[in-house]
DNA sequence: CGGGGCATGTTGACCTCGTCAACATACAGC
DNA sequence: GCTGTATGTTGACGAGGTCAACATGCCCCG
């Protein structure tokens, strides 16, 4: 809605299209995301996203990739300002991860939701999903090197921190976490648990 | 397929639609169920499973909730003839998580999509997902109490060991982990950082 | 400066699917 | 045997994804 006349009729309907798909779902859900009523919220007719989409999942994929650039940037911007003294930084981040998860639940759904998605493997969403991991185990090389944490393939290590909040990010999204715990405490005990994990253990 | 004529015309149709559209989910996705095919392969028509569930939503619950069940009684089954010395029995119950998520992905996918399933609270199903969370919680109790894990509320760290499991399996099931990856070496590894990180704390 | 051509948008149509209502049927118990 | 209800069937409707034919506007070439 900012920008226009950048290029024929509408002005750059794509971008439009991403930006409003991302909003329906957020705000009704993924199911409420059709492209008859998202063509009607922007004022074109049914068909016209299919001049810039060959069909709704790519679409959905445009949307959950930018769901993830959002993420990474988020996860990054913890970075500054944060004492990256200790692991706090590692802490840092997978709080961010899960309060994005929170924040976002619809649209964090839609980004592992493989099967909603694409039938084929989706390059541009596995490369933005990709980044993520990649990001996660720069920052967790170089605490092996300040000796933080345990040695060890940093990217297993990796993909152990990112199940941990993955999995806490999806059960507290899909309600299957009592509402009476205080998840804020839950989010700190599972990033010091997979911390403290790291920390001592040696290769069995 | 196995029992008949138990009840009117075709024999327990409800047990035959759960099972049927879950063979269906194993086959082929969530999305080849329709109430018309699951009808066709049991030889009834498309309205017929409408006198046994109000809905499509229904029957999926009905297929989560055995999906749980089936889930609880293999980790409850790998009890028997294992050494439940030690923390060995959790991280064989990890273990065992992940393995039946990767052997039903779609179901599995199913049991923890709530979106698809449904708007309001399915008490059943919520049952089901509980009386896991229940299972994990009494074995760490037991733990605890033999003092082989850190002590602080049990069901906060059946939260957390929950994600872990969850996450991974998740990530596994969305192919988000590169092929190449050991999945054994990786399962071993996320159940170990969790046991450890478990031992060892002391709350903040 | 004018026309051709492509990028973009629109509309009509078709198919699949979930679902409801009206109708049909068979089994249970009297 | 008969009636009522549980069960199954069929026709219809509306929503939604998608394609093809058609319309329109913008750019660039001459």
């Amino acid at each position: 809605m900012a920008e226009r006349a950048r290029t024929y009729h509408h002005g750059d309907l794509r971008a439009s299209l991403v930006e409003e798909a991302a909003a329906m779902i957020s705000e009704g859900g993924a199911a409420s995301v059709t492209m008859r009523a998202i063509g009607s919220r922007l004022g074109v007719s049914r068909g016209a996203p299919y001049r810039h989409f060959p069909d709704k999942t790519a679409l959905l994929v445009a949307v959950a990739v930018a769901g993830f650039k959002r993420l990474n940037r988020r996860l990054g911007s913890g970075d500054a300002g944060a004492p990256s003294s200790s692991v706090e930084r590692l802490r840092r981040m997978g709080e961010q991860y899960v309060r994005f998860a929170l924040k976002h639940p619809a649209h964090y759904r839609l980004m592992y939701g493989k099967e909603a998605l694409a039938r084929q493997d989706q390059p541009e969403l596995r490369n933005a999903a990709g980044a993520l991991l990649e990001n996660l185990v720069d920052v967790i090389r170089v605490h092996q090197q300040r000796g933080e944490i345990e040695g060890g393939d940093p990217r297993a290590q990796a993909y152990v921190a990112w199940s941990a909040v993955h999995g806490l990010a999806s059960l507290l999204i899909e309600q299957q976490i009592d509402p009476n715990v205080d998840v804020d405490d839950l989010i700190r005990q599972t990033t010091q648990t997979i911390l403290d994990g790291m920390r001592d253990r040696s290769q069995d």
